[in-house]
RNA sequence: GCCCGGGUGGCGGAAUUGGUAGACGCAGCAGACUCAAAAUCUGCCGCCUUCACAGGUGUAUCGGUUCGAUUCCGAUCCCGGGCACCA
């Protein structure tokens, strides 16, 4: 016997000895009770705390086995804590991480906090708190959420985003990317310095991008004053700064995020947002884009998450081509290039559409159409980017009066601008071909412009058909070609003429790097002059000032903009006021966890060799393309820049879903008194009328449909002698689904007594319960069983729905093993799905039984050294098989139901044997680490074993296929594909054999009606299908 | 609007490569134990017809391929996520 529940643990003289752990298992005879339940409370304190006294966690760098990294998206600390729906990935990653671990890896399990971020601020605007203040509460919070239920993570390792000591790293990668260039020869991002040399050598030539790039020669290089120099080098830098527009706010005085903003006006206020340029800092992410495409081809994310970036990325081939402007002769202005991937249907262009924000714009338009254009102007500063691609079906332009000519046939095309063209794609101008690009073709219907048709029948007048199939007709020298070869046709001919070529373009753009907010890495960037100047690396970190208000400042600019003496720096010039966006800390934070308190490198290069990739990444599909190709991107520059050996941060991806919550609703039914006069209608809207009625699930369905029929709903409830207001032609009766706490409710019965003291209105409510009892107001418990039933529904968790289940209160109850088991029982992870607390029974009862296969409450450890039976051997190789195989392929839910079937088995067969139950206790370790640990204690007691080795580290057992051959097997017989019977038959019957067992057998001849079989199917292992 | 994902019993889900649809669990029903309750154990449990045997039907809807379709193809409907300053 054993007993350690009883033994009050000090960890640092942990080892008993086997005569004292005898000992100890004589006397627990004495509190049997006490020690023979899963008391998992006591268990899973004990073994956290011994845990972490131990330094189980602790990973080193320096290690003979082989590595495996599995990192988790770290989360940002929200003042709400940890939900039951968070945890999902971290439980995934961890029993993975741990099953790595038995498998023999050295694993890399490490968190930390996202914590720079807007809602800090937004809440320090709101309360005067200071967001290092509630960043570092929120973080303690998640800490003891996290640690509750029983993480490996190495915590010496943690990282924090806003922590100086990080983001002097972050800081120092920035002015890594501000010191480079990209250098399309070689493909790598290279110091700017080469760049600097190439000029000088030779001037701009060699690396000359595109038709705004300015050129010139080395003398000229040589010639221009540091300002120029600067300016030109700017256009180089992989980090850069640049005019970019923002949703300005006058009223707020500030900048909005996208999603601050709803229908071109303040989501806060409603305040008109519009369109300003400001300087901004940029990523110059289109120089990776290629690489981000092809790097895509080396990592295994899900097919769907390559399509999100490459969608992002947006590769397309097509060409430019020049159209000349009617009436201006050549110069500066004579031409509106346009981008197509279709130059094919050049002879279908009936009309041009050029952004609103074109830089012709102003240039072309004619006189008589000048107040139409800036009227339309006007109106598309209000809306925002989202807004003009989401509306297709309101069709907005205005025409500019100019015309260009189209350049082989030299027909006039009408210039017109609209929103739904964007100036950052292409060159802000397409072609409209209306019988080929439905857009355009709605355009034409809506602005009565003459369509041609070019790809006749494919053409039906009603609608566009961007076929690439069609003979081309109407369309000069390429009549007769097929679409799909004219392309090319007519991309030579362009380049041969000199007025258009070819062209490879991306939707990515560069990548906005400034926010004009306080909480985030700032910029160490001193302006002299105008110029840009990156701190010294010695001056980093540049820490954040600490303010006392948080509010914009002037012109736009940042909350750090109000602080002058930190803004002009001590060598003179002014700092940056912008700072970095949320995704800077998290681009690289991978980095850092292996080498988290390295003070002279971001991370030591030997380490990073040694960790290399992420093998095992866990996150959402919110970050599919944000986040993901952006820590693409920087991981890219750091390995053409030599700080790592790698060029793609994650090896796998897993996306986990998203746990809903599961909302209960109320039914309420307020009696409101027909307003007849004002005082009236103020009584009214005072509740005047009688309490509020709640009605049980039932009700509510027999309700809905009468609920415009106050007369109809009065009726129904007679029966129930409700005192209700009697004149019912002068009261309304509205019903109302509303969300009650998750808490009050046991799953959809309405805890009543708890229901009154939640609230003083639900005191007084009157409750007409599913059977048609009635509780009036203070009354709780019905004489006879009769119960309110709450409505339910599937909505994202959120404070607002009262659905929201904390880990914590889970964990209290059911214990962590449960909690951990059940949010992967719920289903596979990379699913939706709604939490039920209800269901956590099942998993608890698992583990109970699980518990009891080793300990019996009255008769303590049953533990046997008998040999297995064939049949147990049975049982449990083929859960070691089916276990390592859906853990490896992240089938958390269906490894949870194996385990179950096991123990069941194994109770059926009422196996206690350790030659069975040890193996089975370290497959069960990665899920159910604390009662895997407690029962090996307890096996190992059992058996004498000295030393008390945990079972982190036991090895993972291996599958003996042997104990799983058949030599027979049950076969499903189908007659037309129809299961009629089942047929035992040897693995190894050959078709002849069943054909002659099919046509003797009773049932099937009941089937056939004296006909020969057509034809018999039989697939070996599978089933036997007999065609009539 | 565009891109991505998903629709299977009352509920969460299983069926790994086209081969017995509904494993496992929750809820429900019946029984055992108990003075009783809880806990525990046993059995039943898609829908329809049937005392039963058995039969029909069934994986969002419609159509197709196949000896055989939850799985593959086409169309439609519904729900969720993302769309560049939320993280």
């Amino acid at each position: 016997m054993f007993s350690i529940v009883d033994q009050r643990i000090n960890c640092r003289s942990y080892e008993l000895t086997t005569a004292h752990r005898i000992k100890c298992s004589k006397q627990s005879g004495i509190k049997r009770t006490e020690i023979m339940e899963y008391d998992f409370r006591h268990i899973e304190k004990k073994w956290q705390q011994f845990w972490r006294d131990s330094g189980a966690y602790k990973v080193s760098n320096d290690s003979g086995k082989p590595k495996f990294y599995v990192l988790d998206m770290f989360p940002y600390p929200s003042g709400a804590g940890l939900h039951v729906g968070h945890p999902l990935g971290y439980i995934a990653s961890d029993i993975y991480s741990r099953f790595k671990r038995l498998n023999g890896y050295n694993v890399l399990h490490p968190m930390g906090f996202d914590s720079f971020g807007l809602p800090a601020e937004q809440y320090a605007i709101e309360t005067g708190q200071h967001p290092a203040v509630t960043t570092e509460k929120n973080i303690h919070r998640y800490h003891e959420q996290l640690d509750n239920i029983g993480f490996c993570y190495d915590w010496s390792r943690e990282v924090r985003t806003s922590d100086p000591g990080y983001y002097k790293w972050t800081q120092y990668i920035f002015l890594q990317l501000f010191n480079s260039w990209y250098n399309r020869h070689n493909d790598r991002t290279e110091n700017i310095q080469t760049l600097v040399d190439i000029f000088e050598r030779e001037g701009s030539q060699l690396v000359v991008r595109g038709p705004r790039d300015t050129i010139f020669s080395a003398e000229d290089w040589r010639s221009y004053h540091e300002v120029q120099q600067q300016e030109i080098l700017m256009q180089y830098r992989v980090a850069y700064s640049a005019f970019g527009e923002v949703n300005w706010c006058e009223a707020l005085g500030t900048v909005l995020a996208n999603d601050e903003v709803v229908n071109g006006v303040s989501e806060r206020g409603g305040h008109l947002v519009v369109k300003k340029k400001m300087r901004q800092w940029y990523l110059r992410i289109t120089e990776y884009a290629d690489r981000l495409l092809q790097g895509l081809e080396r990592v295994d994310y899900s097919d769907a998450m390559k399509e999100m970036q490459r969608n992002w990325i947006g590769k397309s081939q097509g060409a430019e081509i020049d159209f000349k402007i009617n009436g201006e002769t050549a110069g500066e202005h004579g031409f509106i290039k346009v981008y197509t991937t279709r130059p094919d249907t050049i002879f279908g262009v009936d009309f041009m559409v050029i952004a609103p924000e074109h830089e012709l714009v102003k240039f072309i338009t004619t006189p008589a159409q000048k107040n139409e254009i800036e009227k339309y102007l006007g109106y598309v500063k209000s809306r925002s980017e989202r807004e003009r691609m989401a509306e297709v079906k309101q069709i907005t332009g205005a025409f500019t009066g100019a015309y260009v000519s189209n350049p082989f046939d030299g027909r006039a095309i009408p210039v017109w601008i609209s929103e739904y063209v964007l100036a950052g794609y292409g060159t802000g101008a397409i072609m409209a071909v209306p019988c080929g690009d439905q857009r355009d073709f709605s355009f034409a219907k809506h602005f009565n412009i003459p369509i041609t048709n070019i790809i006749g029948n494919f053409y039906n007048g009603e609608e566009a058909n961007p076929t690439k199939d069609a003979t081309l007709q109407n369309s000069g020298f390429l009549d007769g070609i097929v679409m799909r070869e004219a392309i090319d046709i007519v991309i030579n001919k362009l380049e041969e003429q000199g007025i258009g070529k070819r062209q490879i373009n991306y939707r990515m753009r560069d990548a906005g790097f400034s926010r004009q907010r306080y909480w985030g890495e700032p910029f160490p960037i001193v302006y002299k002059g105008g110029v840009a100047y990156a701190l010294d690396e010695k001056e980093l970190p540049l820490e954040l000032p600490y303010l006392d208000t948080y509010g914009p400042g002037p012109e736009g600019e940042g909350p750090l903009a109000n602080v002058l003496d930190w803004e002009i720096a001590p060598g003179g010039g002014r700092r940056e006021t912008n700072t970095m966006p949320g995704y800077a800390g998290s681009s690289w934070y991978f980095l850092r966890y292996m080498d988290p308190h390295n003070q002279t490198e971001l991370v030591d290069r030997k380490v990073a060799d040694y960790w290399g990739q992420v093998d095992l990444y866990i996150g959402g599909t919110e970050h599919a393309v944000g986040h993901l190709l952006y820590s693409r991107m920087w991981t890219k520059a750091l390995y053409d820049l030599g700080f790592i050996g790698f060029d793609e941060p994650y090896k796998k991806l897993v996306n986990q879903g998203m746990i809903q919550g599961s909302s209960r609703l109320l039914y309420r039914l307020n009696f409101r008194q027909n307003a007849v006069d004002a005082d009236q209608e103020q009584q009214a809207k005072q509740g005047a009328g009688s309490n509020p009625v709640y009605v049980s699930h039932s009700h509510y369905k027999a309700l809905i449909n009468i609920k415009d029929k106050t007369s109809e709903i009065l009726e129904y409830l007679r029966p129930f002698n409700l005192e209700l207001p009697s004149n019912t032609g002068e009261i309304t009766v509205d019903l109302n689904p509303i969300h009650v706490d998750v808490a009050l409710v046991d799953g959809v019965e309405l805890d009543i007594p708890a229901f009154r003291q939640s609230k003083p209105e639900y005191e007084s409510a009157i409750l007409v319960l599913e059977e048609g009892q009635v509780l009036l107001p203070g009354k709780s418990l019905p004489e006879a069983a009769d119960r309110y039933i709450c409505g339910a529904e599937t909505e994202k968790m959120s404070k607002s729905k009262y659905n929201v289940v904390n880990p914590d209160e889970i964990v209290n109850r059911y214990g962590a093993d449960t909690f951990r088991m059940y949010e992967m029982f719920l289903g596979p992870v990379e699913q939706s799905k709604p939490w039920d607390t209800k269901g956590i029974e099942g998993v608890h009862r698992f583990l109970r039984k699980f518990w009891k296969l080793f300990i019996d409450e009255q008769k303590g450890l049953v533990l046997t050294n008998d040999a297995a039976t064939p049949a147990e051997l049975k049982v449990l190789h083929k859960t070691i098989k089916k276990i390592a195989d859906d853990t490896e392929r992240f089938s958390f839910n269906t490894a949870v139901s194996a385990f179950m079937v096991c123990v069941n088995e194994l109770n059926d067969l009422r196996c206690h044997k350790v030659e069975v139950l040890e193996p089975l206790l370290i497959l069960l370790t990665p899920y159910a680490p604390h009662i895997s640990e407690e029962l090996y204690y307890a096996l190992n007691a059992f058996r004498g074993i000295g030393d008390q080795r945990s079972i982190l580290d036991a090895a993972f057992p291996p599958v003996e296929e042997k104990y799983l051959v058949e030599s027979s097997k049950e076969y499903p017989v189908s007659v037309n594909g129809k299961v009629r019977t089942n047929l035992t038959l040897s693995l190894d019957a050959s078709q002849q054999e069943v054909e002659e067992l099919i046509t003797a057998n009773e049932t099937i001849q009941k089937w056939l009606e004296g006909r020969a079989p057509k034809k018999v199917i039989y697939v070996k292992n599978k089933m036997i299908n007999v065609v009539i």
